[in-house]
DNA sequence: CATCGCCGTTTCGCAACGCGAAACGAAGGG
DNA sequence: CCCTTCGTTTCGCGTTGCGAAACGGCGATG
């Protein structure tokens, strides 16, 4: 049992993650914490620097200050940090948010999103979220890529999951088909069949130089934006292609850089 | 007056950004707060997972959850996304930390640096630290290399101020040929007047494909581990320039990725 | 124009909570 | 073998943080 104070804290430092603006009404209903609460830790982190009170904006968002909180960890893989600008690009062009995942053991991490700088979404924090391989963009656009071995060795530790996500494992043949179909438009979207279903993912793998599969990157948005799926995909999976082509290439250019 | 337990977390998790083992003795001492209330705080971070202890190590250090209390801050100029991995790519190759910096009135602000993945190191956290224009490597690098309105704009802010590390504002001869000798050589030293003494910093200028100073790079050794000032230069500046470059030309290539 | 409801913020008395001196056990060093 | 120094635990005290209640402002509603 931790202090009280600064479990609550972080609690709130957290929950102001997830969007640009975020009031006390809000930041009450998700953290359950009573409203003055509130507003001691806020003018806390406040007066600490962590946190601008934009009454214009009516309502508290994180500043600079709070990525100094984690300046001294960057033990992640270097194609989180080539792609961290391209995600960021293309959130300010699209608008739409972007995130880069990687495989950990029987699911996709999220390990770079830009949820919060982006549209005001209903998600919560997509950063560490795991991502089943069957059903996500972010997980099938990784799977669909890896050569047999790999993907065979996934596919037996997903069989062995109760998950209902994880079903399709158990039907080759549709399996098979499903990643046909990913391998040929070189891009994958979230099932159907999953929460939540007012949005949709458009994932494409990122691969190396070396045609290892490094990771997956993809472009969420909301299906009441698009006529049609295919509409959306046509758009996006092409920019998302090229971005992952680029990550690939500065990746490509920094081990050369090194070797030299 | 802020929530003192919250104020002191912050504090403690500021400290362990500095360095990638954190020992108890040592948080004290730089903390001035007593063992066991680090030793409650840590304990609470811990359960929170944003700390681990790791005692066959002999000490805490941040663990990747840190790295979402600042995943909805990505305000940032693009050309420190774009060298952040740059940055961590010299550091796990060469060992010395490496900085970026950006211009804001009269200093540069160091906005990412690889110190914490480094060498233990006697110094404090540099992100958010401002360096003098005059006197640092980071500094001369960016003043060095604008166009003669900017550089003056920016001389005639440092004329008004008493630091001492600006002093040579005032000193049109000298300074031109301090700013004549970095332009020559490309990069820039931190001056020998200047704490701490023993490291320094070698500095070279970002330039964007318009010919625009973007932000400096820069790294930092222990003077103790090179015979002299030459032998530094002449190994790093050159690794230096070629990020520096490359840099730019992926910052290049994302604009006219979003162009397209 | 009065009323209502919801907002963010302030007040204030109570006691829960966090505090830290002191003690503890373990691990080197002389 | 003693002595220091480390990280951690204990525990009684009192400071500190707590949150119900109240407040003032604002926009909608009738």
């Amino acid at each position: 049992m931790g202090i009280r104070a600064i479990e609550r804290a972080m609690a709130v430092l957290q929950e102001l993650n997830l969007q640009p603006i975020n009031t006390i009404a809000q930041l009450h209903a998700r953290t359950k914490l009573p409203k003055p609460t509130l507003v001691r830790i806020l003018r806390t982190l406040e007066d600490a620097g962590y946190v601008e009170n934009d009454p214009r904006q009516g309502g508290y968002q994180v500043s600079a200050l709070v990525t100094s909180l984690s300046s001294g960890y960057h033990k992640g893989p270097l194609v989180v940090e080539a792609g961290r600008a391209w995600a960021i690009a293309m959130t300010r062009q699209h608008k739409w948010p972007v995130a880069i995942a990687l495989p950990d053991y029987d699911r996709m991490v999220v390990r770079f999103s830009t949820v919060p700088d982006s549209f005001v979404s209903p998600f919560h924090s997509t950063v560490n979220k795991r991502l089943n391989f069957l059903t996500r963009g972010l997980g099938l656009a990784y799977l669909a890529f890896l050569d047999n071995d790999e993907f065979d060795l996934i596919i037996d530790v997903l069989k062995r999951s109760d998950d209902p996500e994880n079903a399709l494992s158990h039907h080759p043949d549709e399996l098979k088909r499903l990643v046909g179909r990913v391998h040929e438009n070189g891009y994958a979207i979230r099932s159907s069949l999953v929460e939540p279903k007012n949005s949709n993912t458009i994932g494409v793998p990122i691969i190396s130089h070396g045609g290892r599969v490094l990771a997956s990157i993809g472009l969420t948005y909301f299906k009441s934006a698009f006529g049609s799926e295919q509409e959306a995909c046509d758009r996006y999976a092409p920019i998302l292609k090229s971005a992952a082509a680029a990550i690939s290439e500065d990746l490509d250019r920094l081990s050369n850089h090194l070797a030299a």
